[in-house]
DNA sequence: TCTGGGGTCCTAGGACCC
DNA sequence: TCTGGGGTCCTAGGACCC
């Protein structure tokens, strides 16, 4: 089963401020009206009644509805409540993984006698959900974690989608391409080119064309989705592989100062989250979006720290090598990998 | 309409080591 | 004088997901 929230940002929300039930609720960027640069983060039904979507500019969001109600993100109380939400989701099975702030998998398969009881164990991990929470949840049954995923999103909001293991083939070909988890729009494009434009004619590809373009692990992984094929457990939860904090400027800048200011509130943000989890770490790598949407990292390693100095004097070295000056910035990001357990003791595990 | 911020994984070339 | 095969690490780019 994979288990989704609803609107969860907005679902949060409404917790701490019932007006927003009733009410077209954006979590995203400022909107400045209508000169904010950023975008829609999550938006409850109302607003997207309006044709708001998650993924919007939000200057295009304010066009739709000036009057909605904008509020910006509060990350550590979504946090709070997607970590009440987890305690009560893993009660249900043995093995349970986190996939994001919202949504899990829980392997159900012997907690259950057959697929006839799958229905309302997934109801009472809702009931569950909402009792202790407030929040309303979508859930999707199948046989694998891709059929469970793509059940849950044609069940949203607050359903329950079931796909048995004899459905698959009819269920996928149902979707589109697109649809399909892993396949974003750049993928569906090149997939439309070569003359598998849905999940009927993908499941029959070649596997040997499909290696020469994807390489040899997405091809064979593309074929394999396609014919309703994952393999993959549902796993415990993992260690974390980076840290990284991103700023984009109000206007595109060329000011080395503005530059150098922002890399190092960045560095004195993200080390925070360093030491919380207890790493070291060896690389640090400068991200920069210029005014054209051309984006390029430059990293490093240094040699093992924790230290806030080490990531500013590397990621500011890594600007002044590397970056374009006939180009204005819009957006910089520092990043820290290549973690080192600490002390001795095991490295952090991401719950959260 | 004009495009955020947090991440993950894969590929590929070059340096380097044995 | 010209040269193999196995492996790891580093750097950069790209696609994708929520």
């Amino acid at each position: 089963m994979l288990v989704d929230m609803d609107y969860f940002y907005v679902a949060c929300e409404e917790l701490r401020n019932p007006q927003v039930k009733d009410r077209a609720t954006i979590v995203g960027s400022d909107p400045k009206k209508g000169e904010g640069r950023g975008v829609v983060m999550t938006c409850n039904y109302v607003a997207r009644k309006f044709g708001i979507h998650s993924g919007m500019p939000i200057s295009m969001a304010y066009r739709l509805k000036p009057d909605a109600l904008y509020l910006p993100m509060d990350y550590d109380y979504y946090e709070s409540v997607s970590k009440g939400i987890m305690e009560r989701i893993r009660r249900f099975a043995e093995r349970f993984e986190q996939v994001s702030i919202d949504e899990a998998f829980i392997d159900v398969s012997d907690r259950l006698e057959g697929w006839d009881g799958a229905m309302d164990y997934a109801r009472e991990v809702q009931k569950d959900v909402l009792e202790s929470t407030g929040i309303k949840c979508s859930v999707g049954i199948g046989p694998n974690k891709l059929i469970a995923k793509m059940a849950c999103e044609k069940a949203k909001p607050n359903g329950i989608g079931m796909v048995r293991p004899q459905e698959v083939k009819g269920f996928l070909s149902g979707s589109e391409i697109g649809e399909l988890y892993g396949i974003g729009a750049k993928t569906a494009q090149r997939l439309k080119k070569l003359g598998y434009g849905t999940v009927d004619q993908l499941s029959k590809a070649s596997s040997m064309v499909l290696a020469d373009q994807f390489g040899a692990t997405f091809g064979a992984e593309l074929k394999a989705f396609a014919n309703g094929i994952d393999e993959r457990e549902v796993t415990g939860n993992y260690d974390v592989k980076s840290i990284g904090r991103e700023f984009t400027f109000e206007k595109d800048t060329d000011s080395v100062e503005q530059v150098e200011d922002v890399i190092r509130r960045l560095s004195n943000d993200l080390i925070k989250d360093v030491a919380k989890r207890q790493v070291y770490f060896k690389t640090v790598t400068l991200k920069l979006r210029y005014f054209d949407f051309t984006e390029h990292l430059h990293s490093r390693t240094v040699r093992v720290t924790d230290s806030v100095g080490t990531v500013i004097d590397a990621a500011q070295e890594l600007y002044a090598q590397n970056a374009d000056r006939t180009k204005k910035i819009r957006k910089i990001g520092v990043r820290v990998s290549g973690f080192v357990s600490y002390r001795g003791q095991k490295k952090f595990a991401i719950s959260g």
